[in-house]
DNA sequence: TATGAATGAGCGTTCATTCAT
DNA sequence: AATGAATGAACGCTCATTCAT
């Protein structure tokens, strides 16, 4: 592993560039991708517009980088619990997904924007970037399913649990409870709307 | 019971106008709403697209009715089913869920561009669309909340259901099956994911 | 002279061509010729706008037949009194001109939009209609060379009268009052233009 | 007096600004306004159509520019006799009024379309331009009043002179001057025209 | 390297005109 | 003869992208 000499000009470029992911994101959130100019976000950094193209090819990349970005940091806020396999029995399985449902809550707490753009603005932008959501969500129906098979193989979920099925419902639950976080922003509503979905999980509805 | 008599060109005129909608619905789905030209819309209807205008404002015009007819479809297949009252015991409400769960997958494998349209296109058209959607998400939770009141306090459903959020982790869940039609569009995956919800739902997980 | 045995039917045609001529002056008047469609003019008279085209050629056609008809009723308005060669005194010159102002003021007053569509807006409709109305301009001031013609030669006007430019004044003085009449459409003002105008034509202006 | 100092980018921005207004009135006044379209102007200069939006708004914007222009360029014209407080006399005022006419004589022969631009054409644009031009044809009126005012209440005017009345029969005698000149620009025809006019303001017409 | 002036493809929309009924 | 549904040419305007400075 070699550690790169960032020359100063060189942090310049990256600290810019970051800067226009950061703007970009602004802005699309704001007034949604198609009615966002290139000049939009050079505008809100004070840059030249043409300036934007020596960092990003078109506006189709940076927008790509905008939602790498945005997945790349629900990704990293999940990855410490990110372990299948250091779960072994039901407690333990009952307490990641409390670390879980707290990391989301974190991130739509944060920023709604960031829910509100990778579910809700992404898909649409284009067949391709639709592609890339679904993708998205199917990588996280693999990892629930990863859990949920290791949980029954280790005889503390249901032997007859329809792993599949049950990771789409997973995932599904959260995808809602960031919906409800986008209309509703709120600490609180976020930690309850956590139990509740816990509390159907593990014990049902039924009296 | 008025049978309002339509001349034959009303009827054409009717006709027609519900042949732009459903070619706007295809086209939207094909390339997405913004990708779409009015043009591309007649074009595959081979009708001038100065004809277009007759029958619709403008091309929001147009993607208000496609979304409107798509959740009027929706709605509508579930109208039978909208009877909180008529659900008295658990059996009822499990059977309730089993039908609504037969009525969503019957739409979506109907035509998994429905819910493609309306989940994952249409609330990144414009805010005013996204607000749109949300609401009718809004609206879905209320209903649910609507059967789970009625459960606690008839009884079959816990004592100390948090009402709100389960109703957000059931509505969650069948947005994700919904989702996951989209990507597999089978009618035994779309059966088996019902039932994975419901065994999710009124047994939980553990084993 | 034959006189033409009109069929009721044919009464009937003619009759709706001075319609369409009327209400296309309204339009024209009110909201200006290319901000005017077809639809407007057919609307205004509850005809359907294909009829339109049973009676006049396309939408220049309707507009010169509304010139001509405004210009015709200022000619006409003026033809009682066209007679250059009735004239053989100052007081018979000074009585036509009274006569001629007391038309012009009547038309005005009657309806300012006669004016206001033949000099402002007719000229700016395309070239072929600025140089009809120049054309008239022109004729109008013709006849009165005429007028000051047979005054020089009687000996009742200035032996040096530059006829031509004179007309040209007169004309201007006539074309300026019109405007007046166009901003303020009133009797009395009118009257005290039409004497103003003849005191300078008489008199001039100095003490 | 500041003196702006203009950088040669600057100086080139405000260059093809000009250059904008002056192909725009070209093009206006050979095919008329509305029969212009923004890629005509852009053709003539060489320049893209998109690049013209870079300096006006948009179609309307221009045209009230050239107009602006013309009305600027005829009142600077004048500016220099425009002192009624300066004539005391009426040999002062035959002398104002000859070089009024002088003035007038050059711009109409300096370029016979600034006249027709502003009288025939802007009128006929739409209301708001229409009432523009009255509102010019007015203030000039208002001025001609200054004049014939001091001109009575000196004494070298009649004292029953109708002021407002023969400021509107002076400037319609100039407005007819000047669109003779549309249709004759001859510097020789403008001199007598311009004579003749005040031969009838001073003189009558009578023998 | 940063800039922003220039560009033109592309699209939404209008409306005069035609013609089948 | 009257209608109005259909049509498509035409045009105003936007904005992503390029490139000379």
């Amino acid at each position: 592993m070699t550690s790169p000499p960032l020359t100063r000009a060189e942090q310049k470029k990256l600290e810019l560039r970051r800067d226009i992911i950061e703007a970009a994101f602004d802005v699309f959130a704001e007034k949604g991708y198609h009615a966002t100019g290139i000049a939009d976000i050079a505008a809100r950094l004070g840059i030249g517009h043409g300036t934007f193209y020596r960092y990003f090819e078109n506006k189709r990349d940076i927008v790509e980088h905008v939602v790498d970005d945005l997945i790349g940091r629900i990704v990293g806020a999940l990855a410490d619990e990110n372990a299948p396999d250091a779960v072994d029995t039901l407690e333990d399985y009952r307490a990641q997904t409390a670390r879980i449902g707290l990391a989301f809550g974190r991130i739509a707490l944060a920023d709604p924007r960031i829910p509100q753009m990778v579910i809700l603005q992404a898909p649409g932008i284009d067949p391709a970037m639709g592609e890339r959501i679904q993708d998205f969500f199917a990588t996280a129906e693999g990892l629930t399913a990863k859990y949920l098979e290791r949980g029954v193989s280790l005889g503390y979920l249901r032997p007859d649990l329809d792993v599949a099925g049950t990771s789409v419902a997973i995932n599904g639950m959260i995808l809602g409870s960031l919906l409800a976080a986008i209309r509703n922003p709120d600490a609180g509503a976020q930690e309850r709307l956590s139990e509740a979905i816990r509390r159907v999980m593990y014990d049902g509805i039924s009296a």
